[in-house]
DNA sequence: AAAAAAATAGGCATAAGAGCCTAATTTTAT
DNA sequence: ATAAAATTAGGCTCTTATGCCTATTTTTTT
């Protein structure tokens, strides 16, 4: 069987290490490269052309998902897996939107690794059990009780939360935008209903848990 | 040679996973039990009884470190490795205070995960070469520049911080502890002198990082 | 016993945010 | 083509927070 080339991209050298071992008795799947962060993972791929990467979103730089998106159009047969802690409506959305191949949690055992990789080889497309039923929900409450679920929010919004989330006041937010102090301020009010939140520390805890920003 | 027993307490199964892999190659040493979060871990140390935990301090429930202590106080024979990609001071000074026997990034390789367990095995502390720089300069500090570095909370205002970062308005902490208003006010003052912290959003990244509160 | 830190509480002026609207323009989806 | 959502912006009132002080009592440390 020919070699399937898979090139890893995340932040953490343990994981990568761990990754790589534990691969190496999976005879027919070989790892090609590594890198550590969004930029390099784009660099690499100029000459390590691998069938698969598998991309963790939660990198310094650039995020998974854009990097994901940059992916998919700059080399459309590469086949992207990502491999996340992050299981929001926000990520869910952002991830089908670039058109991944598959996304697994790290909350899912290495059997499911395995299995993601098998699945997107043959061409299929992965999604974790544990997020598949995520998906199924939102696209139900989607059609029928709109109401019920947290929306994913709107670019906009994700770009206002995270600069919050980082510490900058409304008003601040309105400078690096370019765009007025109410514009921010709707902007906020929209975020808090659509995710059911009232106290702005379960703002930040939210966008930390999106990945918008780290506790770091 | 004797086994070495140890336990993984740490909420990603993957990684779990990938760790109890790569242990399998190290002849002596072995895997006697897992857990997702601090609770698990204090209940199957009734039962289990290792010679090590790597324990994650970044899990739901309760704080790595708050974790650490309680193990250490209950079973101190049992060596600690804590497993983390913080490496801020507060966390260093936290881990240090908690007796823990090795702190190692997740930033490091795997390699220094062995290296980090067998030097504990021999009864020696381990720091990886990453962090080591770090505690060179806190201690550098601590005695010649007291001021450089934030100084740590008291109870009250520990308190104080936790229900902020819950979401509590200074309003209702005061409600809460039955203290007025204006007290509440000066400890939150005091507490973003002491952390040298200017932005609201930064104290609940403090209070998280510091396991008085969690994303979830 | 003396000193330092912690916990308590208040004043006062200014700045900022929250809640709750309306509404126009643009973009995207159906 | 039509509808829906996103993005923009403003008004108005009320509440809350901020910054920067002072000051007393209690607790802890030296």
């Amino acid at each position: 069987m020919m070699p399937y080339r898979i090139m890893l991209a995340e932040d953490h050298l343990l994981l990568r290490d761990l990754i790589k071992n534990s691969l190496k008795s999976v005879p027919h799947l070989q790892v090609v490269g590594e890198v550590g962060d969004g930029l390099d993972l784009l660099e690499s791929l100029k000459s390590v052309k691998p069938e698969m990467v598998i991309l963790d979103i939660g990198m310094p730089g650039m995020s998974g998902i854009e990097a994901a998106k940059k992916i998919k159009h700059d080399y459309p047969e590469t086949k992207v897996l990502l491999l996340t802690m992050y299981k929001s409506k926000e990520h869910l959305t952002h991830a089908l939107e670039a058109r991944v191949d598959g996304y697994l949690l790290k909350e899912n055992a290495f059997k499911d690794l395995i299995n993601a990789i098998e699945t997107i080889r043959e061409g299929r497309f992965y999604i974790s059990d544990i997020i598949s039923k995520k998906i199924v929900e939102l696209f139900f409450y989607k059609s029928h009780h709109e109401s019920q679920v947290s929306k994913a929010l709107s670019e906009r919004e994700i770009e206002v939360l995270t600069h919050y989330a980082q510490g900058k006041s409304p008003k601040e937010i309105s400078d690096l935008l370019l765009i007025s102090y109410s514009t921010v301020r709707n902007h906020m009010s929209k975020i808090k209903k659509k995710l059911s939140i009232k106290r702005n520390t379960d703002l930040v805890k939210h966008a930390i848990k999106s990945g918008y920003t780290s506790v770091g």
